[in-house]
DNA sequence: TTGGTATATCGGGAAATTCCGATATACATT
DNA sequence: AATGTATATCGGAATTTCCCGATATACCAA
């Protein structure tokens, strides 16, 4: 993954705001119904458009960017997407400002 | 520090290489003067633009950049300007990134 | 004071990003 | 099959970023 790509998908207010809130999902989306595994699952895309009050197309771009900078993950449940923070991705980027700058 | 300026003066090629570039000044800028502590002062902005290729005002205007996100500093010295890496700067990015996202 | 060198700032054309509404696709229900 | 809901993709207007050359400013040396 480039560098670059990475930092372009963090430097939008929006997508900085909806990986803060994957952080938390639980807190930032009680809404989501209780037995829903969205700590293991994630959250679904109207949940979190309708959270940041942009459109539905913004969002699901905006989502779709994250993920190409592997920064979230998701997993496709019959009509629903979820979407998560990818620890992984994060742990990468962490490396990244601590070795290479 | 607003994070989305942090994140947007790391989004281009050229500035985030000018970033690992100060990371080892030594290394990257062999010909600047044997007696110089560029090591405590930094580099002046004419060998960060020659190594880069682009122009001088560009190079100007990134610095700029990484100056107000706190990335980078600078000292004027007679007519140089050297910059260094900003090492709370940094920090504080990796910060960010630990315990925001 | 005049001329030379280093850096900053200005104005702008080209390319990329932001965010939208409209439309397409995928799946579920009836 | 037909309808409804969730998400993705498309086309585009407005804004921002990229990077340049020209010019301004700061400092130094003769």
């Amino acid at each position: 993954m480039d560098q670059v790509e990475i930092f372009k998908a963090l430097s939008n207010k929006t997508r900085l705001q909806i990986l803060a809130w994957l952080k938390e999902p639980a807190v930032n989306f009680p809404e989501q119904p209780a037995g829903a595994d969205f700590e293991t699952v994630g959250v679904c895309v109207g949940q979190i458009q309708l959270k940041s009050g942009l459109s539905q197309s913004t969002i699901s771009e905006y989502l779709s960017i994250l993920q190409r900078a592997e920064l979230i993950s998701s997993t496709r449940i019959g009509q629903w997407t979820y979407y998560k923070r990818n620890k992984e991705g994060l742990e990468k980027l962490s490396e990244i400002i601590n070795t290479a700058l």
